[in-house]
DNA sequence: CGTCACCTTGACGAGTCTCAAGTTGTGTGG
DNA sequence: CCACACAACTTGAGACTCGTCAAGGTGACG
């Protein structure tokens, strides 16, 4: 895809309808562009927070921990808008899960601009007012349930996030690994695994292939998820 | 306190130092009071959101989990802003960890009002990614660290955030009991219990009192902590 | 079709929770 | 101001979930 393409996407995605002409085009001109292949961190050692648009692909975010613990903090696809802190109490870095394409700004340039239509701000503010939300749901989800209420929330969310509808139920396919599944519910890959073979046996998913899960009783994952829903 | 002294801490703490009088003024009239006693939950069923100053006293921020379990997502103190909302996925109450007096807003209405001073919407959005990054750390504690790491960080967060410094180390009050501890930390109240006497033991710290803590080896508390600054 | 990383399964152990007594601050009423 | 009463905290023993270590499977790719 060419820059204008992916750049449209953000423009369509993020900026407001009625954005003036002029708006738009002094952030196309400090939109930069960055590709990234599975597993690439493209912004190791940037420096500056970051505000990244994900064009296309998906990625993680990941904090590290001491000794090689790994926190995934986010998970991010098609369309998102994420920024990357630099400088906070641990290293943060947004990790490529497949190819991806993306637009993105110095953070302090982006909220310039933004300056210049208020109610792109707010928009900001409201974002980021979710992510908080989303963030505290996950708080919850880690502090307070069990592996098997962790992982049922985690399908139901990517069902929600990345979900096709089929005939037969709802389809996903999830671009990363049972490590990076590991990493996002504070859980080990065994323990994924046996969740999953739990659920499997329980005819509640079916997972044809390593990426492919497919719900077969949604009402049972959400009783499983503790009622309560999830971000992850 | 009266109300406008109780406005004043809220102008001098929120608002921007070269706001216009008009601006000022209307925040005035538009802030409402509230005081509540410990265990209050004075928003209960309020049905907006709300942005609440805390101008005297501490209050939690705690999310309702399915079977009674509950999770403590913030603590606040003296001069924080919070933002709860109102209709999330769960129900979030703020309750008062000892008496306080309180000034809000429901959110529509300062927002409204915030957008008026194009910094002050900066500022929210500054003070919500800050909120975010907190976050964030709880979410790593709560993933990836073990209680004993848990605890040492709570401690080190605490003393940052409300300790005073004596002759002889820093020294905390504790507005929150062992049970509020646990359910910030994910954690059951003995668990707490059991690492806090093993700090004691360690002489790492002293707890004269139930609310007291006194720190006397800060850097076994660092180490302790697993290497990673956390918010509580 | 072979290779390898990724995933699953199993056995065991560590860490935390649960349940159950004790103990100790703290606030209240005499 | 002291003693009492109660909630809050501490301590202990045992159970259980999840992590660790180790050994197979299996799907995806060249």
């Amino acid at each position: 895809m060419t820059f204008p393409d992916l750049f449209e996407r953000f423009a369509t995605g993020v900026l407001p309808l009625d954005i003036s002409d002029a708006i738009h085009l002094k952030f196309q001109s400090v939109a930069r562009y960055a590709s990234a292949r599975e597993g690439d961190a493209p912004f190791q050692g940037a420096g500056l927070d970051q505000i990244i648009f994900v064009a296309r692909g998906s990625t993680k975010l990941v904090a590290q921990a001491s000794q090689g613990r790994e926190q995934i903090v986010a998970f991010n696809f098609d369309g998102d808008l994420v920024s990357v802190p630099a400088k906070a109490a641990h290293s943060y870095s947004l990790i490529a899960l497949e190819d991806c394409e993306l637009i993105y700004f110095p953070a302090n340039e982006f909220f310039q601009l933004a300056g210049e239509e208020t109610v792109l701000v707010y928009d900001m503010l409201e974002r980021a007012l979710k992510a908080l939300a989303r963030c505290r749901e996950k708080t919850i989800a880690l502090g307070r349930k069990t592996a098997g209420e962790r992982i049922a929330g985690f399908i139901l969310s990517m069902a929600d996030r990345i979900g096709t509808k089929t005939h037969d139920g709802i389809a996903i396919v999830l671009p990363m690994s049972r490590r990076d599944i590991a990493d996002s519910l504070g859980l080990t890959i065994e323990t994924v695994s046996r969740q999953l073979t739990e659920l499997r046996s329980a005819n509640v998913i079916e997972t044809p292939g390593r990426s492919q899960v497919l719900l077969r009783d949604v009402a049972a994952l959400k009783s499983r998820a503790g009622h309560i829903q999830e971000a992850a």
